[in-house]
DNA sequence: GCCGTTTTCGGCCCGACTGTTTTCAGTCG
């Protein structure tokens, strides 16, 4: 089984240790395991192969009970404990837990008391007032109950990045414009740029603590809420027309920076920095940071981690993941920032499948402050995004060369995102691929290849000495696509060999490749190109927005970022692959 | 169930909102 199947059901022990009412913390402990593995860069399989038992509880969190558990899973593909617990416990019960609004409580009494076995069974026992006659039930749980049931069966589709961050701001924006606030941030998993979000986490700080309630009146009747799910004194909930919830905290000033890491978490980053608090005899809430009864911190975020002793950790990193400890060693990374980026190396132009010319997103490009931009239009068998022919790609080419010629602290480099056919050649022949300055080796084709395949296809095109990137390396499309199979150990192993780059693609949907990947190429000293696949000159702007953060997340520095480098530097690393296409064209008979 | 430069047993992170209640249980983050 994967880490992401093992975790699964140990997430579902818990949940139903829940049900049978076991202690909280034995429930605590199956949540944390859970979420342990689930973030795990190496497959619990090839730990238990490599170390055994010994291996597994070494991990934080896992004692023998799990580590036992972890390896049932792994050898037999099964859990007993999870298989005793759903046969101990009315059949359905899961189906109904998955509803938000119906905790364990609810279900249990749901399906003893209703005999309730599935979401139909439930939306029968509502529609005929069955629930809100048993104790402690009335018409707003099951009227609560009903938008569980449908936000289920539509599916509970996270939004990603790129929807959310924008309907974020234009939030953010008009809370700023209110009389009463001073301060107005979002919070929660985008703040952590985690490439799909949940909900929207608002906070804001009043001038006055009387602007409160005006501020609160002014979200929940903001022309995109659709509905509201709460609305006290100081958080409200509301449904958005885009499909998203938002939560709005209104926050006094002096605990503005405590609440602002509370509601950015993420929970088990903020379980750490709680404890580490508890030891040093402080308690810390989203109200700040209390020694006894007194409050000695939470104006600010930094207060927070000053007063666990901890340097301030950008939200970017805070998964529990190995911040709080690197943190603690002083070792935690330089990480990239937007201000970093020089250049692009990865953008199209009318002259394949590009809205604009090459001009008009070199402008665009001088606007963002950059130095270079590599057009890298499609190759010639991608005919659906016209790629170009050779004659046509040296057209093109003479036309860079003539706007260069004008140029006056700017480099317009020749690519071409070229496309690994499935035996893994490329699709221009060496000597064309000689001619460019950048080359970006994509797969755009044959997806459904099996892992060992596509691995074997990807790592040949690594191998090709005129490559300077892969460019997005998994093919997922954000809540569309999956990732193709491909073993990224190899890739990633390749890369390192051949001195080649991985392409962190910044296209919102894409953010190809994402964090576990970046930090494993991190590790092995392998480069990253942030590009972002512009076809048009708005998305140029992909790269500061998305790809930066998304970078960060993997733990990754300036320097290890391809397009973070000055044009000299970048030019002289270029041109360094040149010298040895001559030796491998030798070697390939048929090139 | 996990864990330990105070502990191998006794702790384990913290609070808001809602609904159905006359003081609080349940759910969520």
């Amino acid at each position: 089984m994967s880490n992401a199947e093992i975790a699964h059901v140990l997430e579902k022990i818990a949940r139903l240790l829940e049900v049978q009412g076991a202690i909280r913390f034995k429930i605590q402990s199956y949540d944390r395991v859970s979420r342990v593995v689930a973030d795990l860069d190496r497959p619990l399989a090839e730990i238990f192969a490599a170390e055994g038992h010994k291996g597994l509880t070494a991990l934080p969190g896992i004692g023998e009970s799990t580590a036992a558990k972890i390896e049932e899973m792994l050898t037999k593909g099964r859990c007993t404990k999870y298989e005793e617990l759903q046969a101990a416990l009315p059949p359905g019960i899961e189906e109904l837990l998955a509803v938000p609004g119906m905790g364990p409580k609810t279900a249990l009494l749901a399906a003893t008391r209703l005999k309730v076995r599935s979401l139909d069974d439930l939306e029968r026992a509502i529609q005929a007032h069955k629930l809100a006659a048993l104790p402690r039930m009335g018409a707003k749980l099951e009227e609560k109950l009903l938008k569980g049931i449908a936000i289920v069966r539509q599916g509970l589709a996270r939004k990603s990045l790129g929807e959310a961050l924008p309907l974020a701001d234009a939030l953010l924006d008009s809370l700023r414009a209110l009389p009463g606030v001073s301060r107005a941030e979002a919070a929660g998993s985008l703040r952590r740029m985690r490439e799909t979000v949940g909900d929207l986490d608002l906070l804001v700080a009043p001038r006055r603590p009387a602007d409160a309630t005006a501020i609160m009146r002014a979200f929940v009747s903001h022309p995109d809420v659709t509905g509201i799910i709460a609305h006290g004194d100081t958080k409200a909930s509301v449904r958005l027309r885009q499909g998203l919830d938002a939560d709005l905290r209104v926050i006094e000033p002096a605990a503005f920076g405590a609440a602002l890491h509370y509601f950015t978490g993420s929970k088990s980053h903020n379980i750490r920095v709680r404890e580490l608090g508890v030891k040093l005899g402080l308690k810390i809430n989203e109200y700040g940071v209390f020694r006894g009864a007194k409050r000695v911190g939470g104006r600010e975020e930094t207060e927070i981690f000053r007063a666990v002793r901890l340097p301030f950790i950008p939200p970017e990193l805070r998964e529990d993941e190995g911040e709080i400890e690197a943190a603690a060693k002083g070792r935690l990374p330089r990480l990239v920032d937007a201000r970093d980026i020089r250049g692009d190396l990865h953008v199209h132009s009318t002259w394949s499948d590009g809205r604009a010319s090459i001009e008009a997103m070199v402008a665009a490009a001088r606007a963002l402050g950059y130095e270079y931009l590599a057009f890298c239009d499609h190759s010639q068998s991608l005919k659906v995004a016209r790629g170009l022919s050779v004659p046509d790609l040296r057209r093109k080419h003479r036309e860079i060369d003539a706007l260069n010629r004008d140029l006056r602290g700017f480099r317009v480099l020749k690519g071409a995102e070229v496309d690994i056919l499935p035996d893994g050649s490329l699709d221009y022949p060496d000597e064309v691929l000689d001619e460019l300055d950048v080359v970006v080796a994509s797969v755009h084709t044959r997806f459904t290849l099996d892992e060992a395949a596509q691995t074997k296809r990807v790592v040949a095109a690594l191998r090709h000495p005129r490559v300077t990137f892969l460019g997005h390396p998994t093919g997922r499309m954000l809540g569309m696509r999956d990732a193709h199979p491909i073993n990224l150990h190899d890739v990633i192993a390749a890369a390192r060999d051949h001195g080649k780059a991985l392409e962190l693609n910044a296209q919102p949907d894409r953010l190809d490749l994402s964090s576990g990947p970046l930090r494993e190429a991190r590790a092995a000293g392998v480069m990253i190109a942030i590009g972002s696949d512009a076809h048009d000159t708005a998305s140029l702007s992909f790269v500061p927005r998305f790809g930066a953060g998304a970078a960060r997340r993997g733990w990754v520095g300036p320097g290890q970022v391809l397009n973070a480098l000055p044009l000299a530097k970048l030019l002289k690393r270029l041109g360094n692959a040149k010298p040895r296409s001559a030796r491998f064209r030798a070697a390939s008979p048929g090139a």
